[in-house]
DNA sequence: CTGTTAGCGCATTCAC
DNA sequence: GTGAATGCGCTAACAG
């Protein structure tokens, strides 16, 4: 178009009302998505005048009088937590499609938190999605100074609504199709048990497998990275093999899958059966066949905008909204 | 319900420097980060005050005045623009430790860039990242209203900065790595040819090989994904193999590098060598031992951080600034 | 339906 | 050093 438009030129609603020959008013109702009172003529008339004039609404000004700055804020503590990329598009393109933008923040290490949210926007957005598991729910909206926290984190409490999935589900079904496939001994390749989340996981795996009678043999710690598997796998290279190996991490199997890859070859499990967490979509090429347990992204995805879209969601004692998970079945569990 | 500083409280510099005992004015110099006159002992009673309060400036309201709001824009089409999660993490990093946040743009596909632009959803925001390559540097700058627009994607123009790799380095380097192996055939794999960037690769290749004395017996198009790749294999799985297939991307390699595996036992090629394209961090696993080209994430995120603290960096006619590729060599590669 | 007025929260004049 | 006034761009509330 002209170069003004081209080069960023400040063009204001003033600039547009004059042009069209209106106040500022009507070419505030005339530029609204939402339908307000004005007439046609004059209503085409701004519309002409903006085009040509190439105006954009300066959404900063507009949040100072509305009150909603149509910006989310996910937090999280590594790019990494957002275990899958898949995830995290989906995140975006549906939080975009209600016409709201995200703002990325990483908190990296936890002590330096209060100094991010010091000088950021975060304070003011309209809600904050947390991924990162640095905080509980207080601390997390004395420092939105908001409500509208979402926990992803299953660190939520009666003010903060949470999703989360159910993993003990898709466990109990990874558990199931072990035992019924003969399995009597297994080893669990852990996270760092800091977490919340991994506690229940370990929690949930030491149940389902005591219900079908399978002998956790032991633990070993590691740190949810494909390295950290590597390690696992040669921890208990030298001692009796177990019928299956559980990981809390697809990472993990990965690297327990590669240390064992032979073993693995023609797609049959002959050392262990390996089970991975996450259902990565990594986990579809032929490289790393490994069953794993998952959720359904998209309906993850779509509780969350969900719930940021209508303020009713953030009334206390709301409970946590349970996403279902289920066993992928893959190569690695025969 | 709750109207207690958890929940909230909309705070305002009013009321800091009506509880300090002082005007706004001063209230707001004794808050700013730069040194402004302000006598000592009114600076403690804000500080104080300000605490007390629990009062955090409103960016968005600041930068009305501002006109600055230490936000950046990071557009791409897909996630999977950025490459590597690891470019992203750091970038991120990196943007964040200079004091400015980022919010996250996602085109998607080509087609609705015209509505994203006709909603205006965009930020006046300091300074766009712009990976996806939907679009030419004069309509970034019009849709975010800024000047301050580096391109990435190889679509700069006079007036905005660009940053890119200097491809035609590392491709030179790999490309001799096979001659010196005695590579004489090859199969270059592409991407999508509407890409500027894709476009110069392919020509480098073509130039290297032409260079080296290696025939180019047949190009095959993908379109980057995994998925493409082993199509890709399958398409030249009949005919005679070549001695080397280069591909302009890593996950590319990987599809053709599953379909080929068995051949690449023992760290040996035997089919052919194979060469791919961004080294991904992925390929440090053990699964995927390709080889490959790529740069210092350190310095180009560096670059782009550096670019965008500094006003002066967007001056028109300033050359592109070039990150230098190399050639990492792998197994794959013989 | 329309236009005028009055802020939103803040930084920045410019007088004192 | 200080504070009253002014304006950033926009919309809500109010009168016509």
């Amino acid at each position: 178009m002209n170069d003004d438009a081209a080069s960023g030129a400040k063009v204001t609603i003033a600039d547009v009302a004059r042009v069209a020959g209106v106040s500022k008013a009507v070419a505030s109702r005339a530029l609204s998505p939402q339908p307000r009172p004005v007439s046609a003529d004059k209503r085409e008339r701004v519309l002409a005048a903006a085009k040509s004039l190439g105006f954009r609404v300066n959404l900063l000004a507009q949040s100072l009088t509305t009150k909603t700055v149509n910006l989310v804020a996910v937090v999280v503590n590594h790019i990494h937590d957002l275990s899958d990329l898949d995830l995290f598009d989906r995140l975006l393109a549906d939080i975009q499609a209600v016409g709201k933008q995200v703002i990325l923040i990483r908190v990296g290490s936890v002590d330096k938190v209060d100094e991010f949210l010091r000088r950021g926007v975060a304070y003011h957005v309209d809600a904050a999605l947390v991924f990162s598991d640095f905080a509980d729910a207080a601390t997390v909206r004395r420092m939105f100074r908001t409500d509208h926290v979402i926990m992803l984190n299953a660190r939520h409490d009666r003010l903060s609504p949470a999703i989360m999935p159910d993993e003990a589900q898709g466990i109990g079904e990874a558990v199931a199709d072990a035992a019924r496939k003969g399995v009597r001994t297994a080893i669990l390749v852990t996270g760092r048990a800091t977490s919340l989340i991994e506690q229940t996981r370990v929690a949930s795996y030491r149940e389902a497998l005591t219900r079908h009678g399978i002998e956790l043999m032991k633990l070993v710690q590691g740190d949810y990275s494909y390295v950290s598997g590597h390690a696992a796998a040669a921890e208990f290279a030298g001692e009796a093999l177990p019928d299956a190996v559980f990981c809390t991490s697809d990472a993990m199997a990965m690297g327990i899958f590669d240390v064992y890859r032979e073993q693995f070859a023609n797609n049959k499990p002959r050392a262990f059966r390996l089970y991975g967490f996450d259902d990565l979509s990594l986990l579809d090429f032929d490289a790393y066949p490994i069953a794993s347990i998952g959720y359904d992204k998209a309906v993850y995805v779509q509780e969350m905008v969900r719930m940021i879209s209508d303020p009713e969601n953030f009334t206390p004692g709301r409970p946590p909204v349970v996403v279902p998970t289920r066993f992928v079945s893959r190569a690695s569990a025969g």
